[in-house]
DNA sequence: CAGCTTATTTATCATATGAAAAATAAGACG
DNA sequence: CGTCTTATTTTTCATATGATAAATAAGCTG
């Protein structure tokens, strides 16, 4: 048999990694693959672009549904940084900064084609980890806005209302479905996303200053103006 | 062979449907399972289903995909009320009412769980008629939001800028994130859609007035506060 | 180098999948 | 009722899938 002088692919040469690297190498990567492929890709092509043969994706997970929990655990969890927590709550500074430090932050954590898309297809699936986390964006996120916007408007302490924090959520909505249609539908969406948020946050506070019937300053310190494209 | 007594399944009894009537149930159930299941899901499952054997879907249609082309014309297609054109640009009515008016019907058309989980799954999955979708909102709705807006508040007729057009998106991903919620979380959201809307509109028509410089009155007819709940 | 552990591959299974071919029977028409 | 059309089912195929068992070889230890 004459073999062509070309390359004839070297033989896969196997080469053993460390349980501990081999694992995260694999989570990292199916990460990236169901992003892309959704959760019904297939093992072996999954395999293929790990550079292993499927079978060895059975040595370090009991089956394909527990790899699947180990990418939501990376997609899921460690995406909150703790200062947020603080940065939410801290009322040396107006709410106004808080909120557009934070959507920045944010949104530069959750705003990649990868997080998104593994967010909505797990949402789809009605997973629980999904269900966990919303209740967190309202916790963590929502409540505090609402009781530091009731705060720093002079208006009474109590619970949010389940009316503002609807409220609330139309806001994160909004801001989130910047990034589902530029990172999933591909949008051609306007491409400063600070801006995006400032005036998301501009239209929002003042908005619910007046539908709430106070006066409060919130443009204090930030005031700009969309369209007018000379803050930066 | 001591054929058991209780009810052994008394044969399916084939019945010939019309190939319309066949062709239109196959259409509106598939619309159901595959909104369910996916698009990957089976179509064993799917004639189970239909009450009818997996071949026979193949009379109807020459492949899956061309099946699943059928459920996405049946979603998308026919949904748009072309009163809501007039009713967008009716400046008889000021713009307040119109967009109330606007979103509630809106909502009512896209705001199932079949119809936001095929939007989903087909917008995951990058297909043409989601992008589409995508422009038709952008034209049909939020372009003329800003135009209107602009027209009420008697800033200078232009084309909108993109950063308005964002803003219109914050708006309408919010109120579209409420039904996301609702029908696809399954969340506790707060059950009147209307009022969510009403509160949303409040909040973004006196938030925009506010940040683009004119005090042109909004909300001249239909005044709510969020929470007060004694609007009904 | 010899020997051992185990990461990795090869081979294989049982089942599920989209799709086609052939057989059957429902119902319309004379 | 007899005949014909065709909607529907039965069989079957080729391939893909998640998963397991056995074989191989990388690389550490002596």
């Amino acid at each position: 048999m004459s073999t062509v002088a070309s390359a004839a692919l070297p033989r896969p040469k196997q080469r053993r990694l460390s349980p501990e690297d081999r694992r995260s190498d694999f989570i990292r990567k199916a990460a990236e693959f169901f992003s892309e492929e959704g959760f019904d890709g297939g093992t072996r092509e999954l395999a293929r672009k790990l550079g292993v043969t499927q079978p060895l994706l059975y040595r370090y997970f009991p089956s394909k549904e527990d790899l699947i929990r180990e990418v939501y655990r990376t997609v899921y969890l460690d995406r909150w940084n703790p200062e947020w927590d603080a940065l939410l709550t801290d009322r040396s500074q107006p709410i106004r900064e808080r909120l557009q430090h934070f959507y920045e932050a944010y949104t530069d954590a959750i705003f990649t084609r990868e997080w998104m898309r593994i967010y909505l297809f797990s949402g789809l699936k009605g997973v629980e980890i999904n269900r966990w986390y919303v209740g967190i964006v309202e916790d963590r996120i929502l409540k505090r806005i609402v009781v530091e916007y009731r705060h720093e408007a002079g208006l009474p302490e109590q619970e949010p209302e389940p009316a503002e924090l609807e409220l609330g959520w139309v806001l994160h909505g909004g801001i989130f479905y910047y990034g589902v249609r530029k990172h999933i539908y591909g949008s051609n969406v306007l491409e400063d996303k600070d801006r995006v948020i400032s005036n998301a946050l501009d239209v929002f506070l003042e908005g619910i200053s007046r539908v709430f019937g106070t006066g409060v300053k919130v443009r204090s310190t930030l005031v700009r103006r969309p369209g007018s494209g000379d803050e930066g």
